[in-house]
DNA sequence: AGCTAATGTGGAAGCGCTTACATATAGTAT
DNA sequence: ATACTATATGTAAGCGCTTCCACATTAGCT
C-alpha cells in the first residue's frame, strides 16, 4: 500500500539513490530528473520513511525533555523555551513527566542510550542515581537545568547546566521579608534534596546571617509526596501542601512569612491559611516563586521571585542542540541567569496588632 | 563503541536470533543460555537500538499531542489524562505545540504518514485542512477532542471523537447568567470557527430563546491571533484579549456578564475590566472554562464550567491505543463527557445600581 | 518402539532508507 | 589537445534489529 523510495525509483526508471538525491536535496540530480521523480512520489503518495532514516543516520531529530509536574508555570514556560528554539532547528519534542517517579525518569534517560532520542533535557529534582552519571560520563548529549552533580565536580564532563541565580533568589526574597520586620519565615519545598532548594536555602541562610539573624530548620519544610502522586486525578499537589501548612502553621503560629518553592503547593497553603484565619497579607506574608499570567489576580496579587524561565528554556534547547551537532563540543560553564522581583501585594510588614503566641524574635520594624 | 546484539551473539556463541529472544522473552530459549547473554549483554554494557526495531516492527510506541498552547489548564489536564494511560500502555509522547500556526500542526501530523507515530490526538480549533481528512480517510490511528468534521459526516470513518457537552455548556452558563438578569452576555473566544465554540454559540443561543430572549452577535468575539504568538514571549495570548475586551467594554458599555471560552485570555478580560473600573462581579460577571487550582483563590474566586479534562484526556488516549492495536475496529460513536458547573463568586446578579447607558434589555431581576 | 507435540537454536531474508564509491559526461583552464 | 573539475547517475553495502523457516532434540503419548 505505502510507496517505497524503491517503488518510486522504478517507476521513475531511475536508482534508488537518485530517488534518496531528491528527498534529501543532496548531491546532483538534473532539474528535468528531478521534476519526473517528484511527479512519481505525488501520483503515488509517498512519503518517506522516517524510522528508516533514523537507522541509516543514527539521529531521530527528537530530544527528550524530562520535568516532574505540568501543574507549574515553571515547567510550562520552560517548555515553551525549549520549543521555541527547538522548532526553529527541526527539532522534535518527547515530553517525559515523571510526577516524582524516578523509575519514570529512567525510563526515559534510557531512550538515549536506545537512540530514540538525540539529547535530553532534564529539570528534575530527584535523587541522583548512578545511571545518570554513567550517562554524562559517556557523554550523551544532556543538558540540566537547575541542577549540578556534585559527584562530577572533579571529572570534566560535556553535559551542558543552566540555572537560574538561586541562591540570589533565596536571599534577595528574604532580605525584602526581613526588612519589613519578618523573623519566623518558613520555606515550603517538594524536592529534598535539589541543587534548587539547597541553593535557595544557601541564599535565605545568608540574608538572615547578614542581618545577624538565623534561619529556624524546623520552619523549613520539605513536603514528602504522596505515594499515588502518579495517577494524577485533581489537585494533589495541593491537597499535599495544605495539610503540610496546616501542620507548620498550628504547631509554629509564630510564622509571619511562607516562601513556596513549588508552584503546585500554592493553592494548597493559600486554603490552609484561608481556614486557620491567617490573611494574607496582614498575617502572614507569602511569597511565590516563577510568574504566571493570573498571578496579579489573586487575591490577594502574588509577589513572585520570576526566574527567565523561557530564556532559561531557550538557553539550554540551544545549548543541547550545540552539543548534538557537534559532539565534540568542549566543556561549557554553566550558564546562570539572574531572576526578577515582582513586588506586588502579598506581603506586608509584621504588624504588631496581631501578635502571636510564642514567638522567638519580636524585634519588629525596619532595621538595617 | 557501542555494543550490538550481533557482537553479543558472537562473545556468547550463540545466533543472532537467540540474542534477539531474550531481549524480547519471545520464543524459547534455555534457561542456561539466557542467564550466559543475559551475562554478556551487562557486561559489554548492551542496549538494544530502538530505531532498527522501530524499522522492523512498523512502530514506535510513540503518539502525537497536538494542542494549541500550554498556557491553559485544559491542555495541562488534558496533557495529564493521556500521559496516565498512555505510560500504563508504555507509549511515550510527542509534544506538538501549534500556537495556532496550522503549518506546525501538519507538520506533526505527517509524523503519522512517515511512521514516526503510532497515532496522534488532536486538541485545536484549526480550519479544517484537507490534509487532515486524507490522514482520518486513509484510517490513520487518530482521536480529536472537542472537533467533528462535517466534512466527513456521510463518510464512516474510523477516528475516534471524545468531546465534552459543549452545548450543555454554553446553556447552563447561560441560564444561570439569565436567571441573574444578566441580558447582555458577552462572550470571548480564540478559534473562530472551532466545533467547541460553535457548539458552546448554539448552547448559548438556545438558553436565550428558550427565555424569549436574543443573542447579540456583536457581542461574540472571536479575537484574532497576533502574528507573533508563536514566539512565546510573555503572556502574548492575555494582552491580545486585553484590547479586544477593552474596545468591546467601551463600545458596548451595557454587557454586564462576559464568557471567557479559552482561559490564556482570562488575564488580559481581568486586567481590562479592573482598568475600566468595571469590578468584578458587581459590576460585570465573568465565568470561565475549565477549572484550576487557584481559581478559588482568584479576586474573585472564579466560577467556572468545567470540563472533566483529565477523563477526556484517558478516554482519547485508551481509545488510540484501542485503534493503534487493532487497525479493524469499528466505527465508534463520539464519546460525551458532561461538564460540571463550578458556582465560586465571580457572578452576581444584574445590580440596578450600576445603570449602564445604551442598555438594551432591562428586565432586572429574577424571572423565570 | 513409534509417533506427535513441545522445546530449543541457527540461517538468512529483509525493514526502507543513506551513502560511500565507481563511473560517465560536460565544461573550463592550461 | 590535455588535465582537471563540476555535474550527474548508478551499484551495492550496510544501519541493527525481528522473524520466518528449517532443523534438532527432548518429552509425552499410545
Amino acid at each position: 500500500m505505502r510507496a517505497t523510495a524503491k517503488q518510486v525509483a522504478e517507476k521513475a526508471g531511475v536508482s534508488l539513490a537518485t530517488v534518496s538525491r531528491v528527498i534529501n536535496r543532496s548531491g546532483y540530480v538534473e532539474a528535468g530528473l528531478r521534476a519526473r521523480i517528484e511527479t512519481v512520489m505525488a501520483e503515488v503518495g509517498y512519503v518517506p520513511n522516517r524510522t528508516a532514516k533514523n537507522l541509516v543516520t543514527g539521529s531521530t531529530r527528537t530530544v527528550g525533555l524530562v520535568i516532574t509536574s505540568l501543574q507549574s508555570p515553571y515547567f510550562i514556560r520552560l517548555t515553551e523555551g525549549i520549543q521555541d528554539v527547538l522548532e526553529e532547528k527541526g527539532y522534535h519534542l518527547l515530553l517525559c513527566n515523571t510526577k516524582f517517579n524516578t523509575k519514570i525518569e529512567l525510563d526515559n534517560l534510557q531512550l538515549l542510550r536506545e537512540g530514540m532520542l538525540d539529547g535530553v533535557i532534564t529539570s528534575t529534582g530527584s535523587q541522583t542515581h548512578e545511571t545518570m552519571l554513567e550517562l554524562v560520563r559517556r557523554n550523551y548529549p544532556m543538558v540540566f537545568i537547575n541542577r549540578l552533580f556534585d559527584e562530577l565536580k572533579d571529572e570534566p564532563n560535556r553535559a551542558g547546566y543552566v540555572l537560574g541565580d538561586l541562591v540570589y533568589a533565596g536571599q534577595n526574597v528574604t532580605r525584602y521579608l526581613v526588612q519589613q520586620g519578618h523573623r519566623n519565615i518558613a520555606a515550603l519545598y517538594g524536592a529534598a534534596n535539589s541543587t534548587a532548594n539547597r541553593l535557595r536555602l544557601v541564599g535565605m541562610r545568608q540574608a538572615m546571617v547578614e542581618q545577624g539573624l538565623e534561619l529556624r530548620p524546623e520552619l523549613l519544610r520539605c513536603v514528602p509526596h504522596p505515594p499515588d502522586l502518579s495517577s494524577g486525578h485533581g489537585d494533589k499537589e495541593g491537597a499535599w501542601a495544605y495539610s503540610e501548612t496546616l501542620e507548620l502553621i498550628q504547631t509554629h503560629p509564630e510564622v509571619t512569612a511562607i516562601l513556596v518553592f513549588y508552584h503546585p503547593m500554592l493553592s494548597g497553603v493559600m486554603q490552609a491559611l484561608r481556614e486557620v484565619g491567617r490573611p494574607v497579607p496582614d498575617s502572614v506574608s507569602l511569597i511565590g516563586f516563577d510568574d504566571f499570567p493570573l498571578a496579579p489576580y489573586l487575591d490577594p496579587p502574588l509577589t513572585v521571585m520570576a526566574q527567565p524561565v523561557f530564556e532559561i528554556g531557550r538557553a539550554a534547547a540551544r545549548l543541547l542542540v550545540q552539543k548534538i551537532e557537534d559532539p565534540a563540543l568542549r566543556v561549557t560553564e554553566p550558564i546562570v541567569l539572574k531572576p526578577e522581583f515582582i513586588i506586588r501585594q502579598s506581603c506586608a510588614p509584621v504588624a504588631i496588632k496581631y501578635p502571636m503566641p510564642g514567638v522567638h524574635s519580636y524585634n519588629v520594624g525596619q532595621n538595617s
